[in-house]
DNA sequence: CTAGGGTTAG
């Protein structure tokens, strides 16, 4: 039993986790009865690999077998099914279990954690605290899933709260801490706050972990200084197929796609295999930039000269890249092609090349196939008004939101952050809360003066509320992006840039009056939309238009 | 011989 249970516990620490069951499965044929130092390997495997039924079957197994299951094989077995997205059975598990340990509370959270997704589960954010707020004791474990439940769920802000609290209440952060606190800073873009983490990351000597350092580099590019990130790469002692991901990626939001495939290039000379992942940043990258002819010829080496074969990533890449570049039917053809059903992802990739280059005919097949594939996900709509909107079928684009509206599909709200003298700010559409709202509006007024005698019309026609014309030009002023310009022009000196982060995609109207924003009043903006960076200087964007 | 949290892309 010892050697078995071994060579159980060395696969799963391999990572290979296919071969654990394997060996579990012979160990039974050959009559051996496995005991608790065997279940836990296998439980783990099973977890790892999200195999719910193999799991099933396994605690089966514990039942019948007579061993006792002690702490270890209840905290595997709430594990296990917190990882396959059974919240149910991790609790009766839990509530089974005669004692318990912090291990088994941090399951119980990371299992509501997991449930976290775009469009449904939003209460498990508030399980994972009320489990939390339960806890009679909190390590370390239990405030890093807090902190990265929190940037999960779009929370970034809370997730940095929780970090200092946690230093309040005296537990010592792990090197893991620091990643979850740089994804944090990442997802609000909170530079100067990502700074300090830096600051804590060398003074605690975890710069020259990987993982940590791979998290700076994010942060860094998603921060919007690539400068930094590049000085973190070539400082960091050991990289990894991730470091080079992660900076390839940042020069691909940066839509900096000539540095992304040097990047590559270097990446191959020093021998780095890429790997899946790799051709994602690639092929979005040459997407930003618009170097199609460089994205087909990655797109086929991928598979011939990587031996990587495309999964669906690959191919919504791929579709993005033609779709945008208004190569529809290419873009079309590419969806048809996919060995598999195509997803969403796809289809959602190609509808919005319809809505960039106004293919009302194509556009409306399309969105058929999102709006049954996914007809609770308000972006089908959204696109396709908008596309009706832009080509100018206004009665088809409010029917579209009638039907969504009838099937009560929410939108998501616009949301923007902005970082200002070391604290976060968050404004919505129409925000109307906010403390400075009188000077807000000033700003916005004067604003909007200045970038009229600079030539700027406003284009009401990318308004896409069901609204009276009068109300459009009003209601171009409220775009969350434009708030919170306005704040940080009036709270900040003459010449600072600015950089804000929204959390959906800039508006053309919005593009468009940053670029004059940018000219009239000499600074520099950046913004990082859901999808990339947009540098705004001197009344120009750094996508040039494309994106 | 047994337990928990993690990095990139979309």
């Amino acid at each position: 039993m010892f050697s078995w249970n071994r060579r159980l516990a060395r696969y799963v620490k391999a990572g290979q986790h296919e071969k654990t069951i394997e060996l579990y499965q012979e160990m039974q044929q050959k009559g051996m009865s496995p005991d608790n130092f065997t279940f836990v390997p296998v439980l783990n495997a099973c977890a790892s690999l999200r195999a719910l039924e193999a799991g099933r079957k396994v605690h089966e197994e514990i039942i019948q077998s007579g061993c006792k299951a002690d702490v270890f094989v209840g905290n595997s077995l709430v594990d296990m099914y917190s990882k396959c997205g059974s919240i149910e059975d991790a609790c009766k598990v839990f509530n089974n279990m005669p004692s318990r340990d912090v291990v088994t509370w941090n399951a119980m959270i990371l299992g509501h954690v997991n449930l976290i997704d775009m469009y449904a589960k939003c209460g498990s954010i508030e399980d994972a605290k009320r489990v939390f707020n339960k806890l009679p004791s909190r390590d370390v474990v239990s405030w890093n899933v807090m902190i990265f439940g929190h940037v999960k769920y779009g929370q970034g802000q809370k997730a940095l709260e929780l970090f200092r609290q946690m230093q309040e209440e005296g537990v010592q952060p792990a090197p893991l801490t620091l990643v979850g606190v740089l994804n944090a800073c990442a997802s609000v873009v909170a530079l100067e706050e990502g700074r300090r983490a830096h600051d804590w990351v060398i003074k605690s000597g975890w710069d020259s972990n990987v993982f940590v350092g791979n998290s700076l580099i994010d942060m860094y590019a998603k921060c919007g200084s690539l400068e930094d990130a590049l000085k973190v790469f070539n400082k960091m002692p050991s990289r990894d197929v991730v470091t080079w991901n992660a900076m390839i990626g940042g020069y691909a939001i940066h839509g900096h796609g000539k540095e992304a495939l040097k990047q590559f290039e270097q990446m191959r000379e020093e021998g780095v295999q890429p790997d899946d992942t790799t051709f994602v940043c690639l092929l979005s990258a040459c997407s930003h930039s618009g170097l199609v002819d460089e994205g087909l010829r990655f797109y086929s080496s991928m598979s011939t000269v990587y031996m990587i074969s495309a999964d669906f990533q690959h191919y919504t890449c791929m579709v993005d890249l033609l779709g945008r570049a208004g190569r529809l039917h290419e873009a079309e053809n590419m969806v048809l092609a996919m060995p598999y059903k195509p997803q969403v992802a796809a289809w959602m990739a190609l509808l919005g090349a319809c809505r960039i280059h106004g293919n009302v005919e194509m556009g409306e097949r399309v969105a058929k196939q999102v709006l049954e594939l996914e007809p609770e996900n308000a972006a089908g709509y959204v696109l396709l008004s908008n596309l009706y909107t832009a080509t100018g079928n206004r009665d088809l684009s409010k029917n579209i939101e009638r039907q969504r509206k009838e099937r009560s599909v929410k939108k998501h709200p616009g949301r923007t952050w902005i970082e200002v003298d070391n604290e976060v700010h968050t404004f919505v559409v129409d925000d109307q809360h906010h403390l400075q709202m009188i000077e807000i509006h000033a700003e916005l007024k004067r604003l909007s003066g200045l970038m009229h005698y600079a030539g700027y019309v406003p284009d009401t026609n990318f308004v896409l509320h069901d609204v009276e014309e009068e109300e459009k030009v009003f209601n171009l002023c409220h775009h969350s992006e434009k708030l919170a310009i306005a704040f940080g022009l009036i709270n900040s000196a003459p010449g600072t840039p600015l950089c804000i982060r929204k959390n959906l995609r800039v508006c053309r109207h919005c593009h468009t009056s940053t670029k004059f924003i940018s000219k009239v009043v000499g600074r520099a903006i950046m913004v990082r939309d859901a999808n990339r960076f947009h540098h705004f200087q001197d009344g120009e964007c750094s996508c040039r238009d494309y994106w």
